[in-house]
DNA sequence: TCAAAAGTGTTCTACCTACACCCATGT
DNA sequence: ACATGGGTGTAGGTAGAACACTTTTGA
C-alpha cells in the first residue's frame, strides 16, 4: 500500500485541545459548583469552568490538576477527579480556534478550599445557575447526572466528608447531591452493610440532643 | 488582570488528536471486533483499532464515522455509535507525536458488513485477542465491560439484529455479548416486558421442529 | 419537662432466579 | 415415533420502600 493511506498528521492544521473541569463540594447545605469568571473574549466577564490547554507533552489528568492549581487555586491531592466525556461537535464552541474539550469532574471536601484567599473561583450552586460561557451550563447538568449515578451505584460519597463525621451528616451529603430526602432507617441500614465505616466509639455532643456517633470511613480512596 | 494569565495557545505546540473505533459484530456465534493492519511504523504490520486524526473543522464524531468508512469500509449509517472514553495519560503511544485519542465504540449488524470486498477490516474475536498494537487490547476489554453493561441496563441489543428475528436468535445475541447462558422463560419474560417488540404475525419455519414466531423492534434508535 | 436530633425493626412489594414439561414440525 | 428447538408458569429469595416510636441530651 502507498503513501496516500497515510494520515497526514504534519499536513493539517491540529485543533485546539483543552481540559475543562466541574468541580463540586457541599457548603450551606447545597451543591456548588466552581467556576472562573472569564478574562477574554469570547464570554468575556461570563462565568466558565475552569480549563485550561493541554500541553504538548502533559497528561490530560495533568492537565486537569493544573487548571485547578493554577485557575482555581485548589490542591489537586485533595480532589476526587473522574473523565466526564469529551466534547467535540459544535465548532462553534470557541472562536478564537477550533477547540475539542476533555471535561473532567471532581469532588472536594468544603474544609479543604480556602474560600477566602481562593477568590479565583466563585462557588456557585449547581442547581441555580447563572447564564454560563460556551455550553458549559449543559456540560454541569450532565456531570451533576453522573455524580448521582455514581454515588447511588459506588460507595464514593466520603469524598467529601471530613474525616470524623455522623451518619446524620453523611446522610445530608447524599441528599444534597440526590436532591431528594433519604429515610433515615434505610440509609443508616444500607450505609452499615457495605462495611466500610469505622465506629470511633465516639460521641459528638451537639445542641440540646442526644450526641451522635462518630464514624470514619475504613479506605480513603474511591474504588 | 494581565495578558500572563491567558492561554498561551498560539505560542506552544498542540498535541495531535485522533479518534479510534472499536466495532464489535457477531458473526459465527462469537463476538468480533474489527482491526485493521497497521502500514506505518510503530507496531507496522499489527492489528490496530481503526482510527483517524482529527481535522481542524471535523466534529469528533464525524472523525469516527470517517474513519469507519475510509479505513473499514463500512458505512456509518448502519452503526451504533458511542463516546467511550479519552485516553491521554501514557505519552508514548505513539512514537510520531504525542496524540490524545478519543475512542468510540460502535456496533453493526453483521448481515450489512460486506466480508468480502471490504478486506480491509480483519474481524477478530474479541474474546481472543492476539497481541496488538498500542494499548489497544486494554482499550477492547474496557469497550467490552461498557457494551455489557449498556446491554444489561437498556434495549439496545437489537441493533445488531436484523430486520426480523425470533426469540431464541435474540437471545443468542446477548449470550454472546454477556458471555453467558441466560435461561428461556426468564429472558423472554423481561423482553417481554420491555414492549419493544411487534410480533409479526408470521412463523420461521426452520429445521425439524416447531416453527419460531418473528419478531421485528418497535423503535429503531437506541435510547 | 420540653424540644430536638439520634437511634432502631418490621412489613409489604417488586423483581430476579431457579427450574421442567408440553408443542409443532421434518424426517 | 422420534429428534429438535419453540414455547410456557410457579415458587422462593432478596433488595428496596414505607412507616413510628423510644432515647439522650441541653436548656
Amino acid at each position: 500500500m502507498a503513501k496516500e493511506h497515510l494520515d497526514p498528521i504534519h499536513n493539517f492544521a491540529r485543533p485546539g485541545l483543552a481540559v475543562d473541569v466541574v468541580l463540586f463540594t457541599i457548603k450551606d447545605h447545597d451543591l456548588k459548583v466552581g467556576l472562573i469568571k472569564r478574562e477574554d473574549d469570547p464570554y468575556l466577564g461570563k462565568l466558565a469552568l475552569p480549563g485550561r490547554f493541554v500541553r504538548y507533552d502533559e497528561p490530560i489528568e495533568t492537565t486537569a490538576k493544573e487548571a485547578l492549581k493554577l485557575k482555581g487555586g485548589v490542591k489537586p491531592e485533595s480532589v476526587f477527579l473522574e473523565q466526564l466525556y469529551t466534547f467535540g461537535q459544535e465548532l462553534k464552541r470557541d472562536t478564537r480556534i477550533r477547540t475539542v474539550t476533555i471535561v473532567y469532574y471532581g469532588l472536594v471536601e468544603s474544609n479543604k478550599i480556602d474560600f477566602q484567599k481562593s477568590n479565583l473561583l466563585h462557588w456557585n450552586s449547581a442547581y441555580d445557575l447563572p447564564p454560563l460561557a460556551f455550553d458549559h451550563k449543559k456540560i454541569i447538568e450532565y456531570a451533576i447526572h453522573r455524580l448521582r449515578k455514581k454515588v447511588q451505584e459506588s460507595d464514593f460519597a466520603f469524598q467529601l466528608m471530613p474525616e470524623e463525621f455522623t451518619l446524620s451528616e453523611l446522610q445530608k451529603a447524599y441528599e444534597i447531591i440526590l436532591n431528594e430526602e433519604q429515610d433515615k432507617r434505610n440509609f443508616r441500614k444500607k450505609i452499615i452493610e457495605l462495611h466500610i465505616l469505622k465506629d470511633l466509639k465516639k460521641k459528638k455532643m451537639e445542641g440540646a440532643h442526644r450526641p451522635a456517633a462518630v464514624y470514619s470511613f475504613i479506605r480513603n480512596k474511591a474504588k
